[in-house]
DNA sequence: TAGCTCCATTGATACAAGTCATTTAGGGCT
DNA sequence: AGCCCTAAATGACTTGTATCAATGGAGCTA
């Protein structure tokens, strides 16, 4: 057991070419949060326009982020909570023996980072699969702000109680699913996850590598491997490297809910 | 695979003989927040006495709850959260498919049913795994009084995230250990909060059966009593049935920590 | 274009934990 | 006291996933 990995990671932070354009950045097109094309997954829906407005001025929006790089590291000083805009991010805390476990995957419109409210300290780490851009929500204004503005801060209850219901469904799926089940369980959530985007739900790409899904699902990359090959021969998909087109979703979904 | 078990569920509700006297049930000796000995571990210490007081006025004090009865159930209206006062409480989930994932084990001091914030109905079920007191606490009217104590609305995203980083710290113990790993840690937890509460670390009684520490950590019942034979047979434990003895902290840290 | 590195795939084998079956020990009820 | 019911322990056997090892391909660099 216990396998002990560490996560690589690049310590470039490019800066984007299209920074001091007004438009036009794939990563950084919208400049506030009511133009923003997330906006009605990461924000309450309940917020008048004027608490929209109130809030898109705390909110930061940073240069792109490159593929490695991090968005907060285990131990740095809590400070906010993200929105992803673009792109992809995984979270992974070390424990003390050194063990990496990958904890969450986030696509554009989803919010991370609010582990680390318990503490004064981030207990998790958040990297870019892929170059991606976010907002930073500073937390100590996101808390001033909610106490004047009751959707706010229930919108932020939900979401970390969301986050709470997420991680015991990571439970059940790890303690009580096979290899297969854990496998198609997570290719569902990240097609339907796409689909809320507008984007399809059957042909995508995959921004983590196979090590990081086994790390997720408490797998080795190995198994992982066979899983897909498996599915493949199964007709249930057609896998290309990260490239996935799901070929038969009812079988799937069957597999996931066994 | 998918182990299909539920649980089982008696209705009584028995009243407590004590209910009408002032002092001296075991289960109702305190009729107040600031009397109770768990209030440091339950509510936040920077409040101040008169902010306990506001506070203790939306507290219920139920009666004492049987063994195997309900707090709330799956698919009940989410209206409170909980504190245990004494005895102990399971939580659990059942998923589409009727399996059964135990979530947590809650013991006095210890605050439960957050996880229904999000939702409006409770996605899990608390049951009293003995004869417990706990303390309830209205959602909304705690909603209400954060609002205007800064301190009470920090203690409660603070106890949001902390739910959050015990769930992942289940994630990374169920993905990446192996069984004695995995019962020596949680031994090592009970050990720990026992302590917290004054008591003995060393010399305990488990208030869960062996089905529920299995269900907990991902293991079937006969896997958990093998790795408890094996600690006792290598010294490290002293078991009789639920009474534990820790005979070799060393040993079992040593364990936890591979 | 060759050479390097990283990632994914596939095969052979080992082993930890699951499954099935049986025994033992209490605890509650008549 | 005798009976039933459930929880826990233990043994024999099976199996899913890990481990170890090797190969192939994509992308990067020189």
């Amino acid at each position: 057991m216990a396998a002990i990995s560490r996560i690589t990671e690049s310590k470039n932070t490019e800066i984007c070419r299209y920074k001091s354009m007004s438009i036009s950045c794939p990563h950084n097109a919208e400049i506030n949060c009511s133009d923003c094309r997330m906006n009605s997954l990461c924000l309450p829906i309940a917020l008048e326009l004027d608490e929209v407005e109130r809030l898109n001025e705390i909110v930061q929006r940073g240069r792109p982020l490159q593929k490695d790089s991090h968005v907060y590291d285990i131990a740095e000083e809590f400070s906010a909570i993200y929105a992803v805009r673009s792109g992809s991010i995984k979270t992974y805390t070390v424990n003390d023996q050194g063990v990496v476990q990958v904890t969450g995957f986030y696509l554009p419109g989803e919010i991370f980072g609010m582990d680390g409210i318990a503490h004064t300290h981030y207990i998790s780490a958040a990297v870019a699969m892929e170059t991606s851009a976010i907002c930073e929500i500073p937390f100590s204004r996101m808390e001033e702000l909610s106490m004047t503005m009751p959707s706010l801060q229930r919108h932020f209850f939900k979401l970390m109680s969301k986050e709470i219901t997420n991680d015991q469904q990571l439970i059940t799926l790890l303690s009580k699913n096979s290899a297969e089940e854990r496998v198609a369980t997570l290719l569902l959530s990240i097609s339907a996850r796409n689909a809320k985007r507008g984007l399809s739900g059957v042909r995508f790409r995959l921004p983590m590598s196979r090590a990081d899904i086994g790390n997720y699902l408490g797998l080795t990359v190995e198994t992982v491997s066979r899983v897909f090959s498996r599915f493949q021969k199964q007709g249930l998909l057609d896998v290309d490297k990260k490239e996935i087109e799901i070929t038969d979703v009812s079988a799937l979904q069957e597999l996931a809910n066994t």
